[in-house]
DNA sequence: CGGTAAATAT
DNA sequence: AATATTTACC
């Protein structure tokens, strides 16, 4: 449409603006052109005395148009106020044209932001805002934002989809219902070892969302937060991920095998020296934790009924993808006919497979790699780094991946000093003690020791990802794998790699995500009851 | 509610 | 780009 200054304003004329701005020239044509509109204009020269006028009878005006930096109180201070203190569309104006200022604006609850020079359509339309302020609210306001600031520049895909606010003045949220923004939890080392400590208590059948949170009575910890923490957690151990992901793409396995390396270096952590991961050394006895499987699974009970959460009693029937103790073998048999069953995906192709795992394929032994040391490990740590996740051959010509090394520098974790917003760090730390004190640490390695394992292999440790292909049984459903766990913190477990700890063998999976009778699939055991999940 | 997976936030 | 959390949904 034609923008003229000539056009009179049709809609709800005399609308009532305060407008304010330090700049007696600006605020001069901002009038003239208000006024051109059909506006009734009230001006201020700055933002105390407007404040004074809303105070004194703020039904006297429709909206406020402010300018942003104004000597006495800043324009977004003003909005505040504003939007604390009565519901009134403000309209901040500025030459600032930066995307983060126009942010700060919008998410201070101006209902828009003008980029001065002011231009006529924009007064023109201002109305919109008196509208949508008095009809729909927030909603629509926000929507207007939208479009009014996102026509600036860079990729703004989400970035306006959610506005919500940010107290990064630390000064008080805006009255305005403009959304605020929920805190978004964090999970400390402490919180995560109540929630250890929860869900080992319960057991794992019985570790769901609402019981885990009700053990750990924590006030302010959502249900959600916990299924949230759950279900990361069970991708990460649970024989679920292992499971299904195989049966899907590559992308899954990728993603697998990525939660792998993080399960893996913690495992690293723990293998490679007392004094530096906060582990009971007595618990390692010196090991190395190694994954072996030595079992296969026959596919009878794992059907989707046999599956609910009722523990099955296999010994001999359950694969076994426990952490054995150093040489501590694995069948050579089994495992021979096993990894000739491999997905034709896995083996068949390794070349390409891993290269886009970032695998390296390789015929021999191990190669050697140095672990540089890092620095303030965490399991959290987001950005573990293996450099070389090799495909290499065991002494019985069996291919296995080898997480050979890596390095972690898992930065700081935000969960390492960061407080959480709310203080249910607080309680999980008054019930638990520091995490860097306490065994929680364990969970958390601090550090990772520089290890050379050209001299000493045995030092590292040495991950057999083996795979394992079975049968598809007469129940047509998928090749399942069920891990017998031992928890490598528990002395006993690992010497004792026949106890049977596994508290629920249960497998939960989605229907759909069942392999066909046939199917081949790899699959890995899980470890989570003892203390895996820490 | 429990589980998943998509959407978002970091 | 990879993770961590939150949401939406079934």
């Amino acid at each position: 449409m034609s923008v003229t200054a000539a056009v009179p304003l049709q809609f709800p004329e005399g609308i009532r603006v305060l407008a304010v701005d330090d700049d007696q020239t600006c605020l001069q044509i901002m009038g003239r052109m208000l006024e051109r509109c059909m506006y009734k204009v009230t001006k201020c020269r700055n933002a105390e005395e407007a404040l004074s006028l809303l105070r004194e009878d703020s039904s006297r005006f429709d909206i406020v148009l402010s300018d942003l930096h104004m000597p006495d109180i800043s324009g977004l201070k003003l909005l505040e106020i504003i939007g604390l203190e009565m519901d009134m569309p403000v309209v901040m104006m500025s030459s600032d044209e930066k995307r983060e200022t126009i942010m700060k604006g919008i998410i201070h609850g101006a209902c828009d932001y003008w980029v001065k020079p002011v231009r006529m359509d924009a007064i023109q339309l201002v109305w919109q805002h008196v509208i949508r302020k008095r009809r729909n609210g927030l909603k629509e306001m926000e929507h207007a934002m939208e479009d009014d600031v996102e026509g600036g520049n860079e990729e703004g895909s989400r970035s306006m989809k959610r506005k919500k606010d940010r107290e990064d003045e630390g000064e008080s949220r805006n009255a305005m219902p403009t959304t605020v923004k929920k805190p978004r939890m964090v999970w400390t080392p402490a919180l995560h070892q109540q929630f250890v400590a929860a869900v080992n208590q319960l057991g794992y059948s019985k570790a769901v969302p609402k019981k885990i949170l009700e053990q750990m009575n924590l006030p302010g910890l959502t249900r959600e937060n916990v299924a949230s923490h759950l279900q990361v957690m069970e991708k990460i151990f649970s024989r679920k991920i292992y499971c299904y992901c195989l049966v899907k793409d590559t992308d899954n396995y990728s993603y697998m095998v990525q939660k792998f390396r993080l399960y893996l270096s913690r495992v690293s952590e723990i293998s490679q020296g007392p004094e530096k991961t906060y582990m009971n050394p007595a618990s390692l006895n010196g090991c190395n934790p190694q994954l072996n499987v030595v079992g296969e699974v026959p596919l009878q009970g794992l059907t989707r009924e046999g599956t609910s959460r009722t523990p099955m009693a296999f010994v001999d029937q359950r694969n076994l993808f426990h952490y054995g103790v150093g040489q501590q073998a694995c069948n050579s048999s089994k495992q021979a006919k096993l990894l000739h069953e491999v997905p034709a995906n896995m083996l068949q192709q390794p070349a390409q497979m891993y290269r886009s795992l970032d695998f390296q394929v390789s015929e021999g032994t191990p190669r050697s790699l140095n672990l540089p040391a890092a620095n303030d490990d965490s399991v959290y740590g987001s950005q573990s780094s293996f450099s070389t996740m090799q495909m290499a051959q065991t002494p019985y010509g069996m291919p296995m991946l080898n997480e050979i090394s890596g390095h972690q520098h898992f930065g700081h974790h935000p969960l390492s000093n960061q407080i959480l917003s709310n203080d249910i760090e607080a309680q999980a730390l008054r019930t638990v003690g520091n995490p860097i004190e306490s065994n929680a640490a364990a969970c958390y390695p601090l550090a990772s020791p520089m290890v050379d394992f050209s001299k000493d292999h045995s030092h590292g440790f040495h991950l057999e990802m083996n795979a394992i292909y079975g049968n598809a049984s007469s129940v047509g459903q998928g090749m399942v794998s069920l891990g017998e766990e031992y928890g490598y913190r528990n002395p006993e477990n690992i010497a004792q790699p026949g106890n049977n700890l596994l508290v629920d063998d249960s497998f939960r999976m989605k229907p759909e995500s069942m392999p066909r009778p046939g199917c081949k699939s790899l699959s890995f055991g899980q470890h989570f009851d003892h203390g895996f999940m820490s």
